[in-house]
DNA sequence: TAGATTGTTAATCGATTAACAATC
DNA sequence: TAGATTGTTAATCGATTAACAATC
């Protein structure tokens, strides 16, 4: 109910929640329960219950929850009820994909800034933006206030790049090179490598 | 020390260890210790020691941990000491990135057999394989004896996909797509979807 | 009303951390 | 030896689950 201290493990699940709900959405169904969204993600409808409920009372006993209604909510919570504008850093093979990757629109972001240190990239379009020049970026995102960046420039200079970020007022940082970044305790990074993740998996095959 | 019943956030840190290992070793590093590891990956040195603890002993009192044979002893916990051969199942934008990704050698896994059901890209290559008919894609699993898939095809299919794989023998998924799939037991999936980071991160900001 | 499901409490379970003997 | 760091135990901390009153 109160805000005070919400678990970060809590907060991590609600993109997931949200996620399921859209796809039970996509298929016009109005209503769902802590049972069946925790069946579908292989959660236990206790565990949906009290992650919701550090948050508000969003569903109706002896009913569930409206899916339109929740989804707001959570939209609302992670606030991604608007668009955020995300900065791509490095637009090689990986970037490329991401910057044209049509997923983000739809839940809350919006890639309007590229940048690169690659002369022959420099002036390209990538995906609906305009690749710039990687040594202008402190001013680029300072103009445009913008919070929120994608690294994916490789490993060796990634915490060098970072550090830019950092000093250009980004907060969040999705990082795609597979290094720990270290940042200040108010910037937010996550890590999204996929050999990290096979990794995990062959231990039990 | 013994092999019973290691929990799986520990398995999930390992490969964290791993990548970071690398890291130093290719500075010319030697011997690290669990402090600088944990102060290089924000993890306590007590985690550390005690992970690595329920699979031997790595380390020597006072010096700390020789890398190289700390990478050889988690490559061989992660059966990563030798190649897997991976599919990859759906090459559009992103899945031509995945395929063209060079990172996959080093760490112990190589693409070798690609899918797609589009005629248009049935016989083209891709990184260092051929495109393949996904019809004929549980006779190719079977006849390679793949473990290992990643899923890179639009969410409305995915499922349906996976099915298949895990018909054709497939343990080990890592799924691109933003949806949560449904597999059994003696299955394993692993999700990599970015929006979910972005999103929680922005509840911070 | 009867049936169903929420929100919440208390109990259980598991993971992290602090501390230290062992020892290189 | 003295200093440092491991591996491990016990204590702490936090997350998950079971259960149920409230109530739609």
């Amino acid at each position: 109910m109160t805000s005070t201290e919400i678990p970060d493990i809590v907060v991590g699940r609600l993109p997931v929640y949200l996620r399921a709900l859209s796809f039970l959405a996509a298929t016009g169904q109005e209503i769902t329960s802590s049972h069946e969204l925790g069946e579908k993600l292989g959660i236990s409808s206790a565990q949906i219950r009290k992650d919701l409920s550090h948050f508000g009372e969003f569903g109706k006993q002896g009913t569930g929850y409206r899916i339109s209604h929740l989804q707001d909510q959570l939209r609302r919570i992670l606030k991604v009820d608007h668009q955020w504008e995300v900065a791509l850093i490095g637009v090689g093979v990986l970037g490329h994909a991401v910057a044209r990757y049509g997923g983000f629109h739809d839940r809350g972001f919006r890639i309007t800034l590229a940048f690169d240190n690659d002369p022959a990239k420099i002036g390209e379009k990538v995906g609906d933006t305009i690749i710039q020049d990687v040594a202008i970026m402190p001013d680029v995102l300072r103009q445009h206030d913008t919070k929120v960046a994608m690294i994916a420039v490789p490993a060796e200079v990634a915490q060098a790049v970072v550090e830019v970020c950092v000093k250009s007022g980004i907060k969040a940082i999705l990082n795609y090179a597979p290094i720990h970044l270290l940042v200040p305790p108010d910037v937010h990074v996550q890590y999204t490598d996929p050999i990290t993740h096979l990794q995990r998996m062959t231990y039990y095959l």
